[in-house]
DNA sequence: GCATTAACCACAG
DNA sequence: CTGTGGTTAATGC
């Protein structure tokens, strides 16, 4: 097992600015760097977990089967940790978490993770600040999926992936239609008839999984109000 | 009633 | 894995 250098590790999270040297060394020392490719899964739902998870590089998303059907709960794009609420609430992983492109990951031990929270208050701030960020998000998600139809739902998560994971009009769709589904709570057939609807009438345009967000005003609108 | 929304099923590339 | 068409159930004028 090799040390990772967390020290001078340009992609270092906010929280772990506040780290000391000395404080870095310890999590150098029994930090382990993974690298997983597309479609690997990094932690399972109900398996044990004592690991903290910080995303290097990569996208990934979390994912709970419900009694129904798999529902994606968040996409997630490095740099962040993952697996905080997780692994720090219960003993059983509530959720796995998926690479969606190839993903570098560093495993940090829960023990480790817990004292340097314990030894630096500056980086336990900026956790629990990440943390909160990640509970609005998560109230507003909720809202908008149970009070807004399909459409909006569908123009939002695009707007989402434009503005929060890609920062550009025009990317890949990292999800299959299928995904994309579990993603915005619908079926696949739904947001595949949606999507060349928008194409139609021009707002995107969509070729496979590549997507150009047109008319940002409408989608918007439809974001809202659909 | 009638229209709309969206899920489910089936089938074809 | 996707796109379409038909059917159906729920909801709202």
């Amino acid at each position: 097992m090799q040390t990772v250098k967390c020290a001078t590790c340009l992609l270092k999270s906010k929280p772990a600015q506040n780290l000391e040297d000395s404080e870095l060394a310890i999590l150098g020392q029994s930090c382990v760097e993974t690298v997983f490719e597309k479609g690997e899964t990094i932690f399972k739902q109900d398996a044990l977990s004592s690991n903290i998870i910080y995303l290097q590089t990569g996208l990934v998303k979390l994912m709970i089967k419900g009694p129904q059907r798999m529902q994606i709960i968040k996409l997630k794009k490095a740099p962040c940790f993952l697996g905080l609420p997780t692994t720090i609430g219960d003993k059983i992983n509530h959720y796995s978490a998926v690479a969606l492109e190839q993903t570098t990951a560093c495993f940090i031990d829960l023990s480790l993770f817990k004292s340097l929270l314990r030894m630096n208050s500056d980086f336990s701030c900026e956790i629990i600040l990440e943390l909160c960020k990640n509970e609005l998000d998560q109230f507003n998600r909720c809202v908008k999926l149970v009070q807004n139809q399909v459409f909006g739902r569908l123009a939002t998560n695009l707007l989402n992936m434009a503005n929060e994971i890609y920062r550009a009009n025009e990317f890949d769709l990292p999800l299959s239609r299928n995904e994309f589904a579990d993603l915005v709570c619908s079926s696949r057939e739904t947001v595949s008839r949606l999507l060349s609807e928008l194409n139609q009438e021009g707002i995107i345009e969509i070729r496979g999984k590549h997507i150009r967000l047109i008319d940002l005003n409408k989608l918007e609108d439809i974001s809202r109000n659909g």
